[in-house]
DNA sequence: CTCGAAAGTTGTCGTTGTCAACATGAGGAG
DNA sequence: CTCCTCATGTTGACAACGACAACTTTCGAG
């Protein structure tokens, strides 16, 4: 791997790699073509060997974006280590909703470019499984298969779930709810709380908040 | 008011009718400065008499953006007509939920454009009511007042309903979520329904999904 | 009637995305 | 080992944009 010869060597993932940082740092609109080309050290229209143009680098990090996002999902979903399986698939739900959120909130710029409409639609039509609709997906089934989802209130779950969480991230990084981190936190609970009620009355299972949020206090 | 003289009379008004225009067809990102000049019959330049920069545009377009679909949610509101206080508060909720995800759709870039990361804090902060927080709100403390939603449940519920409809409204536009507007159409009525099950679930009280939705055959 | 300031114009600059033409050198064919 | 090819990178140019400065026109208060 040449170092600084004429041909850079893998100009195209160092190009990414730098249009990830920046989208991290500054958020989508930062994302320039002649200004990646200038932090990676080549000349601009370098980058037009490797991209059709600026839409299509723009798609690809939106692709990274999405890929990251559910990764994280699928970590924090692995961490809910519980036995009784009611209440495991309860706290699963409940734990893609908090990282869902706490990626929106940690990781705006990237959150931000991920459903930016131009990118997403590309993104969607490549690849099945590269939005949270999978982990959603077998969530839910999971709900349905210990009996605490009936399967008609299991119709278009994913839907709802995921528009409750996306909502309340898109509103929060844009500003429209306002309020510090622990706020934020608590009106999260009482959100994945107000879903886990109705989807426990979907069965006539009776729900006790406290089985999804972690109280402080015990 | 002059027509056709060195003075325009209302230019502040005309370019901002004319960005509403470009917006509402062409989304936030076709909001050049130099274009509306254009359309209006002005040279480029002259926008800056009326406002510091292109955010400063592009800010109050956001807000008009706002108040539109304010405006529409509060017709959408007064349309429901019910006499049993229970039903009608529920209906209410419903209703505003449709509004909004229906003006999301319609008017797409307006939508977005209320949105808008850059606009959205400069707005929140001028107008107390410039958003739907304040409609939200009145529905579900009359939620409350029915005995429908327990208070330990109203808590944070302006952030729980509007998230889920904003994020319904935003996956779709984004095209994360697909579907034919029907397919939309019974996945929003679902996500209501599930609120509407949560919050009765919140007292105790039964609910039937046809008190919220619209049966065709019947 | 005067004249100052509000409102609009012309000219220019730096930046960006994109195209076209050119330069380089890595790697396979002989 | 040599040569040629073509992928990869460079230079130069252009139009469009946002923004600034300097100039011009017109309204309206006194």
């Amino acid at each position: 791997m040449p170092s600084d010869s004429y041909h850079h060597g893998n100009l195209r993932t160092s190009l990414l790699d730098a249009a990830v940082a920046t989208v991290t740092e500054h958020g989508p609109q930062a994302l320039v073509l002649r200004d990646l080309a200038r932090q990676v050290g080549v000349s601009h229209n370098a980058a037009y060997r490797h991209f059709a143009d600026r839409e299509e680098l723009v798609t690809e990090v939106a692709a990274i974006a999405m890929e990251r996002l559910v990764a994280t999902l699928q970590q924090r979903l692995e961490q809910v280590a519980t036995n009784d399986p009611v209440l495991r698939a309860r706290r699963r739900l409940a734990e893609i909703g908090r990282g869902y959120v706490d990626f929106a909130v940690s990781e705006t710029g990237l959150f931000r470019l991920a459903f930016s409409s131009t990118a997403t639609v590309a993104t969607a039509a490549s690849s099945p499984a590269h939005d949270p609709l999978g982990l959603l997906t077998t969530c839910l089934d999971d709900l349905v298969g210990v009996g605490f989802l009936s399967p008609e209130a299991r119709v278009d779950a994913e839907a709802t779930c995921w528009s409750a969480v996306h909502g309340f991230s898109a509103l929060h990084i844009d500003g429209a709810l306002n309020g510090d981190d622990a706020e934020r936190d608590a009106a999260l609970d009482r959100l994945l709380v107000a879903i886990d009620r109705s989807y426990g009355a979907s069965t006539g299972t009776p729900t006790d908040p406290r089985d999804i949020v972690a109280t402080t206090d015990e």
